[in-house]
DNA sequence: CAATATAGTTTAACCCCTTAACTATTTAAT
DNA sequence: ATTAAATAGTTAAGGGGTTAAACTATATTG
């Protein structure tokens, strides 16, 4: 019935998916973009939020391939952002966690981000951020 | 006061902005992705949307360098998806537009990714997608 | 008319992803 | 017990994409 409607909140959203990433990380690259890639940023992020887990969960979490999983992580133990433990029951399993380095390396990141996120989203008036997050939260739920 | 709303807003976006192009790319990506990258379908989808226009301008829309621009081209001018159009006035400048088949291509392949969105946002009642468009069109025109 | 600016291309170096093969280890099945 | 199948991760090959810098061709300026 409100095709029309639909098909506009569709391109908004994709616009605001595409932009969105676009100028977060054009914005904040300077020193973040530096050292992290987008992907190795969101590892931290899971790692951060979830505390030590598997390379297979974080492949999950983060989707893609193990392989894919396998090089990003790689990458952060060279940089010593992340660390490895092997896991003592099952010799195949090894826990990945986040270094110090890598917790103050994500949250100088992370306050960039934020940093920048905040002055875009300032223009959303006080009384619209209530209805902000509840299309966003709904938003997110239905990507499951 | 609301730092804490705030935080949340923050958070909800980044993740619909990262989880969203995920999923819709993942989802879809079956015929399509095998197609084209992303790149290349936002660079369709500009020339759909503004009709022909030179590389700079396609740099300038898209972002990035103009050197990605020009390997973006290339390959999509090798598929036959887009034609180039030396200027007449100019001869330093060529302009691009989408040749049928590219038309035809980019069309379906934005189909797909309707369908999955539609199906996503089906979810969203009736009463609430005028919210969301309001809320879409403001963060899209806060991110320029 | 020479110097400078502009539109695009090319190349090199690097990152990321997927697919598929391979290792090591554990579980299941006979 | 032994062997077959499943599971966690790694590695290698092939294809994208990106940037920075050098380079071409054409226009503009002083």
């Amino acid at each position: 019935m409100n095709e029309k409607r639909m098909e506009e909140a569709i391109r908004l959203f994709t616009d605001v998916m595409i932009d969105g990433q676009n100028e977060v990380f054009r914005k904040v690259e300077n020193e973040l973009h530096q050292e992290f890639s987008m992907e190795q940023i969101k590892m931290l992020n899971l790692l951060e939020r979830h505390g030590p887990m598997t390379s297979k969960q974080l492949t999950e979490l983060q989707g893609g391939h193990k392989s894919a999983t396998s090089s990003r992580l790689k990458k952060l133990v060279e940089k010593e952002y992340v660390r490895v433990i092997p896991d003592e029951n099952d010799r195949r399993v090894k826990y990945v966690a986040l270094t110090e380095a890598g917790a103050s390396a994500y949250k100088k990141a992370n306050q960039q981000v934020n940093e920048y996120l905040s002055s875009v989203l300032a223009g959303i008036k006080d009384e619209e951020i209530d209805e902000f997050i509840y299309i966003f939260q709904k938003v997110k739920a239905l990507l499951r």
